[in-house]
DNA sequence: ATGGGGTACCGTCACGCTGACGAGAACATC
DNA sequence: GATGTTCTCGTCAGCGTGACGGTACCCCAT
C-alpha cells in the first residue's frame, strides 16, 4: 500500500421542485474552510462503509427523510489536487431526487432549498457537482420514467408535466405529454380517484408504476 | 480530518473491436493479493495528480497508446470496504475506448486482449467493473457518434456498422444504417478515397466528424 | 472476354411515433 | 346559466425508421 492516503467524503445533490421551479438543498457551513459560503450537504465516508450507504446516512441526517423511498444514485468522483485546502480529499458526488416537502429541511440549521437558477457560488468545487447532476437529471428524463420521484406518492398528469417544465425549462404540450405517459405500459398505475384542484375538471389521480424506461425517450425541444 | 484515511487508485477497463469480437484489455497479476489471476489494468492515484491524468497515465504505460488521441472518461466510484483484502482502498474506474491496435499490448508481460463473452472470473470486483463499462459502451452507441472511436482513422461504413455488430450483438440493416450515419451530420468526413477490401465494392472512406451527439438515437432492436 | 460472387449504394414503401391543433367533458366561480 | 379553467378524447400531416428490390462496382474463375 502506498503512503499517500485519501479523505474519502460523499457530496448530494438533492433535488427537488417547488412552485415549478428545481431546487437544491444548501446548507451554510460554519466550519473553517470556506465558513460563512453555500455547501453541498455530505461529510466523510465511515469504517466499513460503503459509498451508497454514507451517501444514505448523509441524506437521512441533513433532510430528515425517510430512507428507501427515493431515488439515490451515485454521479461522479471528484478529486483535483487543490479542491480541497485541508489535504488531499476525494468525494463522491450522488444524486438524489425527492418529492416537494412540506417542511424546507428538519436537519441541521441553515439548511434550505434554492432555487437552481439562482444559485451563483458554492464552496469547494461543489458547483461542479451540482452542474452535474443537474445535467444528469435533465439526461434521465429523457429516457426514464424518474420524474415520477418528484411528485408525491399520489398524483396527476399536470404535475408531472410541471416536473419536465422545471427541469428542462420547457413546457410539453399537455395532450400529447398525456398520450405518451399514459400509452407507456407501467409508468402510471391509476387509483381511481380524482384530484380537486380548485380550478378546472379534476384531474385523474396516478401512482408510479414498475416501469423504468422509457422506449422510445422523450426528446425535449431545444438542444 | 479524519483519520480513517483510504488509498485511491483508478482501474480501466480498455475496449477495441478485434476480429469482429468486443475485446478488453486484461492482464496476469504477480503480486501478493489475487496473483494469477486476471485484473484490469490500473493503479494508485500519485500525490497532486488528478483522475483523469492517473487514468491517462496508466493507459499510456500499460498499453504503450498515444495520449490524447482516444476517448477516455469516468466511470464509476467502488469501495465496498471488504473489496481489497489488504485494506481500505477506493478505486475509479474509467472507460477506455481504443481502435484495434496492430501490436495487442506493448506494457508488461501478461497484457493481452480477452474476448469479453469469455471472460469468467476477475480479481478484487472487477467483475463487477467490467459489466459496467461493458454496459455503458453499449448505451453510449445509442446516442452519441462514439462508435469511430473503435475505428482507426479513416474507415469504411462496413467498419463501423461490424462496431456496431460487436457491441450489441446485433446486425443493423447495411442500408438503412448507411443512411442513418449518413444523414447525420457531422459524423463522417469523407475523405475521396476509397478501401479496396479485397472482395467487393470498395467502400468509400470516411474520417470522424465534429458530431458527438445522435439526434435522434439509434436504438438497438432488443432490450 | 464473359460470367458469377460479393459488397457498396440508390430508391421505394408502409408503419409508428410525434408535433400541432380541434373539440368536448367536468369542475369552479360569478 | 354564462364564463373561464383544466382534463381528456380525437384528427391529421410530417419525420424517421424497418424492410426490401434493384443497380453499380470490384475481384476472380472460366
Amino acid at each position: 500500500m502506498r503512503g499517500n492516503l485519501f479523505a474519502v467524503a460523499v457530496d448530494l445533490v438533492v433535488l427537488t421542485v417547488r412552485d415549478g421551479e428545481l431546487c437544491v438543498l444548501l446548507l451554510e457551513r460554519t466550519a473553517k474552510p470556506f465558513a460563512g459560503e453555500a455547501a453541498l450537504p455530505g461529510g466523510f465516508v465511515r469504517p466499513a462503509e460503503d459509498l451508497l450507504d454514507a451517501a444514505t446516512r448523509e441524506l437521512v441526517t441533513e433532510t430528515g427523510l425517510e430512507i428507501g423511498t427515493h431515488h439515490l444514485e451515485q454521479l461522479a468522483s471528484y478529486a483535483a489536487p487543490d479542491r480541497d485546502p485541508r489535504g488531499r480529499v476525494l468525494t463522491v458526488g450522488h444524486l438524489a431526487l425527492v418529492p416537494d416537502l412540506p417542511e424546507p429541511a428538519a436537519g441541521g440549521a441553515g439548511c434550505a432549498w434554492h432555487p437552481v437558477a439562482k444559485v451563483d457560488q458554492l464552496a469547494f468545487d461543489h458547483a461542479a457537482i451540482l452542474a452535474d447532476g443537474v445535467e444528469r437529471a435533465r439526461a434521465k428524463l429523457e429516457y426514464t420514467t424518474l420524474a415520477a420521484a418528484f411528485c408525491p406518492e399520489e398524483f396527476t398528469i399536470s404535475q408531472l408535466r410541471r416536473v419536465y417544465e422545471a427541469v428542462w425549462g420547457t413546457l410539453p404540450d399537455p395532450r400529447n405529454f398525456s398520450r405518451k405517459v399514459t400509452t407507456t405500459p407501467g409508468f402510471l398505475v391509476p387509483t381511481g380517484e380524482r384530484l380537486n384542484a380548485g380550478r378546472g375538471r379534476p384531474g385523474q389521480l396516478f401512482r408510479r408504476g414498475p416501469a423504468t424506461s422509457l422506449h422510445p425517450p422523450m426528446l425535449r425541444g431545444d438542444e
